[in-house]
DNA sequence: CACTGCCATGGTAGCGCTACCATCTGTCGT
DNA sequence: ACGACAGATGGTAGCGCTACCATGGCAGTG
């Protein structure tokens, strides 16, 4: 376990760290000057030091083009030598303005919204702007209590997965006083503005796709069955109700986090009720790896007797033995092209287009081959 | 693509969004009161409901037990009819301590730290902190960038991922003036705290494992190669040679990111360059799992031909076909636990392990089982 | 019963920054 | 030559909150 318990120079049982210098009898030698703030320069050293007001100071980091070429170079020179980085939290105080995107996803895990994140994130970091990411764990109420506190942080932004927010929720984000941005989906009705695709039709795609290769009965295999799994579910039925191939029992739904092993729990449980089966529509890849590997195991062929279809298509299906069809999401470039309609209104130039939908592909792979 | 563009009520070229008020020709009827700030209940706004000075109900809200049963009451009572919120940023500014914890890892999607960031933030819900969350993309420069970022904003505490700060770096996290947790890994000289295991001994049992089965050309799979899988490949080197098997050209590893396609690569390389190959310990389980993919197209058997072992032990580990060999690590325990310690620090109860190692333990399944 | 010490509460003065307005300079038009 | 005007710069007054110190009441002490 611990190796070396006090070789950072503890000694036994004095609880106080290095990083605790608090004021250990300072004899208030010097004026009552700078009693907190640990004596990082602000933007008073700053001017001092260039020979100019703090206001030019100020200007000079946020505005550049206000303040003249001379002074500017000035400042730039002060600010390096004193190696000042403004506050963040006095400046949002002042300017009743966080540079701040709130950013809500139901899951930090999955690696769905992970890669939504990873795409603010990524479109975030050149600029001034930080991320203050809220995890909803799925849950309306905790999506609510979330905006609650984001709120008063009076954020530059605010990126929410999903369109299905409490009438609360959505109410938080209209009176939120900035751009709003809905992700993962399509609707009509958007806060403000949305980017996403139609699960509905990525579920129907999917399944008209199984349909055409000549599978016949084809079952849904569904865990967490969120909005957006249920928008799946609804394209999948549209397309087996068209072609006359729909029936309940084909459906295996829980709402339990998807896993790997839950999908070839739910894979068995769905052959079990339904020993017919000749293909399955996996409401998400993880589900569909797991419905493979229960094939494997039960030594059932794929594609033949069992056709496989994944969504999201991660990069595991296309290395999968057999390789897996999936509905391909753009998941990463709707966390980028998310940013870049904030940060246009931010700038006041709102995109015209207040809903974009980016698409999804099906990609048909070896799991559908037949 | 977008639907109803102006169903939201824009007309036209209009840039002007709902959440612009702006002072759109106000009149100054009232007097120059609240320039800014929209309008939401202040500190004062509550003492003046509850007929008590401002300083208390920042104490009542604070530190609860220092004002009178009464007060508090009245107070709460208060708060509950405004909806008030305190203003995190103006908290911030005043304490010179902002309740935020500052966490930095080298990737948003990559499960590991996936897994540690939610144990991070699960802890800290229910608390007064929020999470700023960095990405440093496995670069110390970055990592350095996101602490001179940081550091104005004052944070409660600092995660930061790992034990191979760039000595830069490490200056920043001594002198951060809070509570430091570093994680993933255990080593002799934390800069604060630390929780984690040793990748190395995590290694060396997964290869010793696969020795003693009976395994004999044994060889190591590794992407990334950042400085945790360096000490999962020291781990190997030390198991393999104490048994006199060790031989530079049963190592294959690149620098480029992990994926399950690229241990399907990485392991076609593998054996090319070496056809006795009997085993493979990987990096970790993306890459184990493409290595299994690999094996199932090839037609090689696992665990008969070749034994296969992954690192991190994902849910999908135990259910892959053949089951797959994995050490299993407790990362949301890592993020859990880190946050606890740092909590204790910043209560100025510093806990008298500073150093904790959480371990491993090898699963052993049917990829291994011969 | 004056004195000490303690507790609950309040007033004041900032934290570091920016909005607002004032001032100053120099250029232009008439 | 003078006012109008635009652009650059600075002063002042907060943003909403909390650290620090002062105050007043009350119990305990000799």
């Amino acid at each position: 376990m611990a190796r070396k318990p006090d070789e950072h120079g503890d000694k036994g049982d004095d609880a106080t760290a290095h990083w605790q210098k608090r004021s250990a009898g300072n004899k208030a030698l010097t004026k009552p000057r700078s009693r907190r703030g640990g004596g990082r320069p602000t933007i008073a050293d700053v001017a001092r030091k260039a020979g100019v007001g703090a206001i030019t100071v100020s200007r000079a980091l946020r505005d550049p083009e206000r303040v003249s070429e001379d002074l500017r170079r000035q400042i730039q020179a002060a600010v390096d030598e004193l190696g000042y980085v403004p506050d963040p939290n006095a400046r949002a105080l002042a300017s009743a303005r966080a540079e701040v995107f709130g950013v809500l996803v139901p899951s930090l895990t999955n690696n769905v919204f992970a890669e939504v994140v990873r795409g603010i994130y990524d479109s975030l970091s050149d600029g001034p702007f930080r991320v203050q990411l809220g995890n909803t764990h799925y849950s309306g109420l905790e999506e609510e209590r979330l905006l609650q506190v984001f709120g008063p942080q009076r954020p530059a932004a605010l990126i929410v997965a999903g369109v299905d927010q409490t009438p609360t929720a959505r109410k938080l984000l209209e009176s939120a006083g900035c751009p709003v941005v809905q992700v993962m989906e399509t609707g009509p009705n958007p806060v403000d503005m949305l980017v996403g695709f139609s699960h509905f039709e990525g579920g129907r795609a999917a399944t008209e796709h199984m349909i055409e290769v000549g599978y016949r009965r084809i079952g849904f295999i569904g865990a967490r069955m969120d909005p957006r799994s249920q928008r799946r579910l609804a394209g999948y039925r549209a397309a087996t109700e068209a072609a006359g191939l729909f029936d309940p029992r084909l459906v295996t739904t829980t709402p339990v986090p998807s896993s790997v092993t839950l999908g070839r729990e739910l894979f068995r449980d769905a052959l079990a009720k339904m020993p017919t089966l000749d293909g399955v529509f996996c409401n998400n890849d993880d589900i569909a790896l797991g419905v493979l590997f229960e094939c494997h195991r039960a030594a059932i062929a794929v594609p033949k007797s069992i056709g496989i279809v994944g969504f999201n298509d991660l990069d595991m299906m296309q290395s999968a033995f057999p390789s897996i069809t999936s509905v391909r999401t753009y998941r990463y470039e709707i966390g980028r092209r998310s940013v870049a309609m904030a940060l246009a209104a931010i700038a006041g130039k709102r995109p015209e287009q207040r809903v974009v939908d980016l698409g999804f592909e099906l990609i048909r792979r070896e799991s559908t081959a037949r």
